[in-house]
DNA sequence: TCATTAAATTGTT
DNA sequence: AACAATTTAATGA
């Protein structure tokens, strides 16, 4: 890979949220916000954790999941770089309901509950943007549910992509998804082996093209209104 | 830089 | 769930 690690400011500023805000609410941001790493299976944060800060994905990939009583885990969804997630803990001033891990290697932008908080107050724009945001990703859950319910696998392979490409909760995101299809099957609620051949259905029709540890996507919109 | 080895991922049954 | 084949990453000469 030849691409340059942007730095956090530049990170910041692609963000479409931080283009809301004034030059001394950018400032505050820029002065409190902050970084860290996360290798490849590691945890961002865990379920029961404090919620101290609202959290950006640099670079990598992450996902929600959770364990159930008797250990299983359930995968909710696939985080890809540009995104921003929390809020709902942070609003409701509650401890984390989810473990989050890191499916690569993973910069992770943290800013500080309070600096969250007072921007809420103090900046409407702010405001709109998370209104919309929670709003966003209640139409994805909605999905999911109606996904998980009507749909035939390789049609729901094919959304479960797509919806890493949310123009508004994950704007920008390289059209290459790097994840495992074991990953993907996790994702989609199926086995590696059905995930698989979903894929390489999808890939026939040119709506993708698998890689070794990835997968390229060729067309999106296909992949959006993809129906057996 | 190249060859060897280990680890991860994929395709198939 | 198990297996073989393939790709990548790591190691050391």
């Amino acid at each position: 890979m030849m691409t340059t690690d942007p730095s956090l400011k530049e990170v910041l500023h692609t963000a479409n949220w931080a283009q809301l805000l004034d030059a001394a609410q950018l400032a505050r941001v820029e002065a409190e916000l902050f970084e860290t790493f996360v290798p490849k299976g590691g945890f961002v944060c865990r379920k029961g954790d404090p919620v101290e800060n609202w959290i950006g994905i640099i670079s990598g990939m992450v996902k929600m999941n959770n364990f159930s009583a008797s250990g299983k885990a359930m995968t909710f969804i696939g985080v890809p770089p540009g995104s921003w997630f929390g809020e709902g803990s942070l609003l409701k001033r509650e401890p984390r309901k989810y473990d989050t891990m890191a499916l690569r290697d993973t910069r992770v932008a943290r800013l500080p509950a309070a600096t969250f908080h007072w921007l809420l107050e103090t900046s409407l724009p702010f405001t709109r943007f998370l209104l919309m945001q929670l709003n966003e990703r209640l139409g994805q859950f909605i999905g999911m549910v109606e996904n998980e319910r009507l749909l035939d696998l390789n049609t729901r392979v094919a959304r479960c992509l797509a919806s890493m490409f949310n123009s508004h909760l994950y704007p920008g995101v390289d059209r290459l998804v790097q994840l495992s299809q074991e990953e993907i099957g996790l994702l989609s609620g199926s086995s590696r082996q059905r995930a698989n051949q979903a894929l390489q259905v999808l890939e026939r029709q040119g709506l993708l093209r698998l890689d070794y540890g990835g997968i390229r996507i060729l067309d999106l919109e296909g992949l959006r209104r993809y129906e057996e």
